[in-house]
DNA sequence: GCTATTGTTGCACTGAGTGCATTTTAATTG
DNA sequence: CAATTAAAATGCACTCAGTGCAACAATAGC
């Protein structure tokens, strides 16, 4: 995808977010009217009022439509995490970069997604496929602040649980409703780790 | 994938098996020469002497045919984990099943599927998605173990831990090359849990 | 041997994704 | 404002993965 550049934004550029936004919107209806495999790539450039060739000037791939949005998310949590406070422990930095990002995560359109998603195995990999952006992003912000007081394979590491601490805790908010904030379960995921590593001693 | 018949192995389920394996051969040869892309299932399917159609009987996508192999070396280590003794923590049994499986595990041709893989960030997409197969295994196991005992979240998020020390450990074994062992770096990987975790407090 | 089952093939089709040439639209400059 | 340049947008033709279906070949069991 391209980025947005750094200038005022002109016509254009604007343009080309709205219409971007406008697309997505679209298809997630689409897909969650007639399904995902059943929704094709012309029928959304139809209902989108552009041509299906130029689909791929604004997504890589089907699934990008799903997904894309999350990399501007990852993007503030790098940022976030790169802007911590260097004493505390990794895990410690990611948590509070997590949580305090936590109003632009958008749950409504996570919630949709996830609808699209159930029972459909493979859109759960690709789902799961993305998660390496994540983790890279994750692991860019630890990256940034600590430039080389800690090893790679310590910070990778630690992007690794923090991840999985991450999709746990979605995976608790996806599955009990909109019962629980999307908050506890991420602050719980993380304690969650230390617990069920100290069962271990 | 069709499962194999718990019945003594017919003639019908040899050839099955071996044309399994030779079809594998094949693929993983012509990709490395002329890289996964590039090789068409139309080509795997004449070098492998059957039709283009028949290979959809043994292998659901192109990309199974690098990954189906472990689907029989995750169940192996589901069984494993559930012959593990109760009284230890998750954690511990997952380890010690991964680590007594080892000698199951077909370094030479992960070797080969790494090298293809490199360079081709599609590819590690769908590598990283057939991990959910190996977090199911492991929390097939632990559920068998303890079928009541601990929560299913629990088993859960022991199962995602469980299975980002084993991608920690296998990434740094591609890395460092033959020099170090394998069972080195999924000890390694396990105990860096524990020293991370540690950091936090 | 005969029959049911399973392996195997060919064909025609759908849909995602790409390369390319072309036209349309917006930004820039004189 | 008009002319020029760059980018957006389209249409077309193509490749390839994956599927449904009908037909044929091989094998297991009787």
């Amino acid at each position: 995808m391209r980025q947005a550049s750094p200038k005022p934004e002109g016509l254009r550029e604007r343009n080309r977010r709205e219409k971007y936004e406008h697309i997505t919107n679209v298809s997630i209806r689409l897909f969650l009217e007639n399904g995902y495999d059943a929704t094709t790539l012309a029928e959304i450039a139809h209902s989108s009022g552009i041509s299906r060739r130029h689909l791929f000037n604004y997504f890589d791939s089907k699934d990008e439509i799903l997904f894309s949005h999350l990399r501007e998310y990852y993007e503030m949590i790098a940022e976030s995490i790169a802007r911590g406070s260097p004493d505390e422990p990794t895990l410690e930095v990611v948590r509070k970069a997590i949580l305090s990002n936590l109003t632009r995560f958008d749950a409504e359109r996570t919630l949709a997604i996830a609808k699209i998603m159930r029972n459909n195995a493979a859109l759960q990999s690709k789902n799961r496929a993305n998660e390496i952006n994540l983790e890279k992003a994750i692991m860019k912000g630890l990256s940034a602040l600590w430039p080389s007081k800690m090893s790679h394979d310590r910070l990778l590491f630690a992007s690794i649980l923090s991840s999985g601490a991450i999709r746990f805790a979605t995976y608790i908010w996806l599955r009990d409703g909109n019962e629980i904030k999307l908050a506890d379960c991420v602050a719980e995921a993380f304690d969650r780790m230390k617990f069920e590593i100290q069962c271990t001693e």
